[in-house]
RNA sequence: GGCCCCAUGGUCAAGCGGUUAAGACGGCGCCCUCUCAAGGCGCAAUCAGGAGUUCGAUUCUCCUUGGGGUCACCA
């Protein structure tokens, strides 16, 4: 039997990478066993559609690398595969449960729903009272004959307890009184989210259901669907939630499940900081699951090839940027020169780069930064360069002052102004002068890069920051800086 | 609060009865060095607590504590 899981989204417009883990296991999951991978829509909740949300599901799991192969734009022999284009579809089911005596027809209003909540009792375990449930039939009829508005209850067993199997937790085991008489068909006509989703991961052929542990509880409920209907139930996968830190009214550190009230944990936002998706991808395939050998960066097909579920843990992992940060980093040094080019080009472009300088701008930024984003700010004093601190030339360990600086910038010049400008040449150029003054290269190079840049920390050194200026500019700058040194 | 789950350094984690309890991120120090990185080397830091079981518990059981999840006509 050849392996189906699914990612079933609500569109609501947002998809943070607790979702998108969730979507990656059932990808690798089904991949690994060279399965097949739905997408499937879940919109059955007509108040919270939000225009152009699912546009959202489909880029993001395509920037991600998640390939559906069946799904509402691709289509599959499962079809359709958006809920709200299989809505009369469910109540049949729900009708048939409530002939065999396994559902019933309910007319509670949501007032006396509230009002049993609000005087229910702490040791009050279920949500409803039953009240429906034996209703005598000739009630039933007379309130459908008014016309009166209805939900389809499941009956859930009322005592003993229900036992399932997890792939990564094991035994779970809830009491049945624990278990409400779950709402199948709600009074629009539309089914709940628990019952679509059984419905349709049955008739859709889904094997495993992979999905985060918060429904580690509810999942009698499911198989109490499953059992209504004499289907066989799946294999079931839970994942170990994604906590993020927040800090509560207190003042106070606390990590719970990620949400969007955990900043920008939303794949876009991320990818709008400059985190590469490969890099989110292989980073959140390691929160809740670790390889055999503990390698740390993959590719997706290394990821496909060593996912185990094995492998996956049970507790809930922290969310760590700066372990992003890191594989971020990790991807962008192994980047060949025309993809580092390909992602750098529009920094440059605003910096107005020169093309000469594409190759040494490679190997000084590589190593220095860990998102793109940060080629702006690390090149900032090409653009802004002003009344800094004299102190700057000042340096110990360099023994670098105000009067070394002076004379060295002011023997300099001649010698920039007559240069070939290239980055050999300038070093050569620098080293040279240091040698026949019997000075440390430090010595000189320091308060020559400090001119130019105006700032203390650049990247790249002295002769980088000259190219990066070009001749012109940097002895303009250099000039300056002497002509402050001499007053 | 009821129910369910979880528990190795600050974080991600390996471990699956006998180990000097890996590794990574982060932190710190040193080296390299014209700054900042990268790189190299090194250091600090973990089995929540208590009972058992066992010749022997991080590992198995129970309790306590702590954390998380869940209790909708939301998904």
């Amino acid at each position: 039997m050849t392996v189906r899981t699914r990612f079933a989204p609500s569109p609501t417009g947002f998809m943070h990478v607790g979702n998108l883990r969730t979507a990656l296991y059932e990808y690798l999951t089904a991949k690994h066993e060279n399965g097949t991978f739905v997408l499937r829509i879940e919109d059955t909740d007509q108040e919270r559609y939000v225009e152009g949300a699912t546009q959202v599901i489909y880029d993001t799991l395509k920037i991600a690398g998640l390939i559906h192969d069946e799904g509402p734009d691709l289509g599959g022999d499962f079809g359709p595969y958006v809920q709200s284009e299989r809505l009369n579809l469910y109540k049949p089911y729900a009708e048939q449960l409530v002939k065999e005596g396994k559902a019933y027809y309910c007319f509670c209003t949501k007032e006396r729903l509230e009002s049993l909540r609000a005087s229910a009792d702490s040791k009050d375990v279920v949500g409803y009272d039953r009240h429906c449930r034996d209703l005598p039939q000739e009630e039933v009829q007379r309130l459908l004959d008014a016309g009166t508005p209805y939900v389809i209850r499941q009956k859930m067993a009322l005592d003993g307890e229900s036992t399932y199997t997890d792939l990564v937790y094991g035994e779970i085991t809830i009491p049945n009184a624990d278990l409400d008489d779950q709402v199948l068909i709600k009074a629009d006509g539309f089914p709940t989210y628990n019952f679509a989703n059984v419905i349709d991961d049955h008739l859709m052929g889904i094997t495993h259901v992979v999905r985060g542990s918060e429904y580690l509880s509810s999942t009698p409920k499911y198989n109490a669907l499953y059992e209504a209907f004499g289907w066989d139930i799946p294999t079931y996968v839970h994942l170990p939630l994604i906590m993020g830190k927040s800090v509560d009214e207190d003042g106070k550190e606390v990590v719970s499940k990620l949400s969007k009230r955990h900043g920008s944990t939303g794949f876009m936002d991320l990818i709008n900081e400059g985190f590469l998706p490969e890099a989110i991808i292989n980073y959140i395939a390691l929160l809740g699951w670790a390889p055999t050998d503990n390698t740390e960066i993959f590719s997706m097909d290394e990821l496909i090839k060593a996912f185990d579920p094995a492998g996956i843990s049970k507790s809930p992992s922290v969310f760590d940027y700066d372990k992003l940060e890191w594989v971020n980093a990790e991807y962008i040094k192994k980047m060949d020169s025309a993809e580092f080019l390909k992602n750098a080009k529009p920094f440059y472009d605003d910096l107005g780069i020169d093309a000469a300088n594409y190759e040494m701008l490679e190997e000084i930024l590589k190593p220095r930064i860990t998102r793109f984003t940060q080629i702006t700010e690390k090149l900032l004093f090409l653009k802004e360069f002003g009344e800094f601190d004299l102190s700057l030339f000042e340096h110990k360990k360099s023994k670098s002052t105000l009067e070394t600086s002076k004379a060295i910038l002011e023997a300099l010049i001649p010698t920039l102004e007559s240069l070939d400008w290239n980055r050999d040449a300038i070093t050569n150029a620098l080293t040279e002068y240091a040698t026949a003054n019997e000075m440390k290269n430090a010595l000189v190079m320091w308060p020559v890069r400090i001119a130019a840049a105006g700032v203390a920390v650049t990247p790249g050194g002295c002769a980088e920051v000259l190219m990066l200026l070009g001749k012109d500019e940097s002895i303009r700058r250099i000039k300056i800086g002497l002509d402050r040194l001499s007053k």
